[in-house]
DNA sequence: GCATATTTGTGCGTATGTATT
DNA sequence: TAATACATACGCACAAATATG
């Protein structure tokens, strides 16, 4: 939580009106004290004709680069209002405005009541996901549309992992396509994924899981994003039906479950061109591919 | 659902008599009204025990469901604030929460002063990218993974363009080349992609025109948001120097521009093969691949 | 330079939800 | 179960900064 050193140099030429604000507390105040490298928000560019950052902004940008960079981390506990208020030399709205926003980012979450307060969140995908799932619904992109570019990712990464395979990663892999059978014969069991509480994790998981293993994690983040939003999209627009995204977002056959062994083995044998020719094939059939022409529809239709 | 739905449309051409004002309590006597009353806000569902949405949340998203559905379009500009607040029922603050929250989305900008107010702006990926790069940071991602990444974008690329080339994308390939071409001589003239206004975009783009070429909105996006980050990154992380820049996002060697030729030439062949592993290749070229092994550091260092 | 319209930031008061006693 | 303290949610009113004409 760190002390919140707030911004000190404010060039707006605030006059005297009002008792000084934006003069930080230096002091180290919270419980746990982090250090926090003595930033400058604004760098004394004058030439700065428009795009006046908002107090709010550079309030939540404060607070959000402390939480990407590590300084505060999960579950951490914001310090209450009045302190920040204080700490930061803003009024409540302002700073209420800046909660808002990193609300909105998912990177704290804001609970009333008694021992309440904000509450720190690592970013994770689903955002990213939930505003690149604005863009693509902005522009019509159909689910196929989306479903095709998760397949165009898993090609090289399956490519990837099969040059560089390693004993862990076939194990991992092996582990994999074991769960998943143990799931298809009756009751799942969960997935050492952590991404979703869902029974049927280990059949969906597969296809990330390749992605993942690849070893890129920028990648790992895209497939993380997609996944989301065509689970979003199922769940979301086709109607309400969370059954019906099994067949939209994975398949889940005995026959797929075949073709994953293979795929394993090749990627074993380090045969890097019949996994990939494999997985292209795989990806390619018709009943993997859906038959969802249908725009996305995120966020409610 | 909520109530607050009737918000109509915020055309600014014609906004004839608001059809439904907000159920707001008339009861502003003195003492502070009731905020929203609960008749709506709460569908009667018994089973959400916690996630409250707030106010401004709901008029936020309110907002930008009809942005991103294209009921509001570029460059509309909202009402004033008390008109909104008024169709809303919400108070100022309210608001203004979500005016940051949209803000900070880059869905709409606000004025201030006479003729001010907030004007609609069309989702694009800067923002998709801005969230996505704080996950990747958080992640300690260095942009040689983003960049291998984006690369990985690229081979499946090539090879669908090669496989579904028509006359006119052959066109729009040799016209890139030619554009690089006459920009690598000397000075360069804009480029129809209108992504930047950067004269060295026609040496830059070539790569993304390929996956825009492809065919794929998503890929699109996600190729772009790879970009954006890169270019952040280039610019504000690797020490401010926005010349560097050509090298780590793209190349714009005259060896690379025969290169590029040839791609298309063998995408004009339909040798969808030759072309990936011509790509592949090029894309593994050391002199292509950086030695920017540096952590991600977007949002200043 | 002045007038006007609009957002911005602030302070304070009340309402409501939550955990603890 | 009921009372209580704490913390946020929301509202209203006022002063200041800003951009336009």
């Amino acid at each position: 939580m760190a002390l919140l050193q707030p911004a000190a140099n404010f060039d707006t030429t605030r006059r005297g009106a009002h008792p000084v604000r934006m003069t930080r507390v230096a002091g180290t105040v919270g419980p746990p004290a982090r250090s926090l490298p003595a930033t400058l928000l604004d760098d004394g560019r004058v030439g700065r004709h428009v795009r006046v950052p908002k107090t709010a902004e550079l309030v939540a940008a404060h607070l959000r680069r402390q939480i990407v960079r590590g300084e505060l981390v999960e579950g951490d506990a914001l310090p209450p209002e009045a302190v920040l208020m204080e700490q930061f030399g803003v009024s409540r709205p302002t700073l209420r405005e800046a909660f808002r926003v990193l609300e909105s980012e998912a990177l704290i979450s804001v609970r009333r009541g008694a021992h309440g307060g904000a509450r720190v969140h690592r970013p994770d995908g689903h955002v990213a996901a939930r505003y690149a799932g604005l863009v693509l619904e902005h522009r019509r992109t159909t689910v196929a549309d989306v479903q095709h570019a998760r397949a165009s990712l898993e090609t090289p990464a399956v490519r990837t992992l099969a040059e560089t395979a390693t004993p862990q990663v076939i194990a991992r892999l092996r582990a994999a396509l074991t769960e998943a059978a143990a799931a298809i014969d009756g009751r799942g069991q969960g997935e050492a994924d952590g991404t979703t509480a869902d029974p049927r994790a280990p059949l969906l998981g597969f296809h990330h899981l390749l992605v993942e293993l690849a070893g890129n994690q920028t990648l790992t983040v895209i497939d993380h994003m997609l996944r989301h939003i065509l689970h979003q999209a199922a769940s979301h627009g086709t109607g309400e039906h969370p059954d019906a995204v099994g067949p939209v977002t994975e398949e889940a056959g005995p026959e797929h479950q075949d073709v994953h062994r293979r795929l394993v083995e090749l990627i074993e044998r380090q045969d890097a061109l019949g996994a990939e020719a494999l997985w292209r094939q795989h990806l390619a059939e018709p009943g993997t591919e859906p038959l969802s022409h249908a725009v996305l529809d995120l966020l409610g239709g």
